[in-house]
DNA sequence: CTTTTTGCAAATGATTTGCATTAAC
DNA sequence: GTTAATGCAAATCATTTGCAAAAAG
């Protein structure tokens, strides 16, 4: 069973970026914790984290480089995410922030079947649903 | 001729808000300049414009009555509309920043249609098109 | 007159920037 | 050994907050 899935460390070096521990660690957390910020990334990995701006750059880089993905929620910090090939929106609730990913049923991309707007290249289109997950709809407050 | 269209006063009065000059003047800017955000805003309104803080009070005030739409495309500042009835998504470019409207042809909202998230109560698909506008294709830089 | 708004100043939160130091290759 | 990354401090940008002064009803 030598025939791992492609290291970490060498998905960085396929990309011409260094395979730095920092890195490394980052790309491990957000394997854990998808749709985390930069914030919450620094604070899981504890005492070994690269300090908050190295974070930044770290998920700039790994954006610049495709092997994360980057979405804003309104109001929100910026959520990371590694699944980057496939056509997925997100779920955001508007009380507590969770981001749950939601397939597109419709086709490989429903959404850029519409008109097209005009006087536009359109080169994605990036779907957002906004509700009120179970768990704050139960809880008061 | 008497029977004009609902003035702005009264729709911020129907609201419970003071019709004030500053919000009248927002308003009156927003219906020129669809997508503006704040700072825009007040830089259009030139010498009688009311503070930028009063700005983003006043486009807080209008959004939560209903009157005005808000939206943050990813790195840009809340953008507002007075569109707010209809289901319409938006075009963004990534050059430029610039935002046009794209009416859903697929039906009424046409993206809730998808599989319902488990776990979520959707209330809203806010839907962004990315691409580069005619323009900033044109010209390079 | 009473309550809502505005102005102004200062605080906040997320992210970026500049530069010396350190770690990859 | 080079060059690319990180740490740290300070800067920036959009927005929010607190409180006194002004305006709307």
């Amino acid at each position: 069973m030598s025939t791992a899935l492609t290291s970490d460390a060498d998905l960085l070096r396929a990309s011409g970026l260094r395979a730095t521990s920092g890195r490394l660690a980052i790309l491990s957390a957000l394997a854990k914790a998808p749709h985390a910020d930069a914030e919450s990334l620094r604070r899981r990995l504890g005492a070994d984290a690269p300090s908050l701006q190295a974070v930044h750059n770290i998920l700039a880089d790994l954006h610049a480089a495709g092997l994360v993905r980057r979405f804003e929620p309104a109001r929100s910090a910026a959520r990371y995410e590694r699944r980057v090939d496939d056509n997925h929106h997100h779920a955001v609730c508007s009380a507590c922030g969770k981001v749950v990913d939601v397939d597109c049923a419709v086709g490989a991309a429903p959404c850029l079947h519409g008109p097209t707007p005009p006087g536009f290249a359109v080169a994605a289109a990036e779907v957002i649903f906004w509700g009120v997950c179970d768990d704050c709809a139960a809880a008061p407050r």
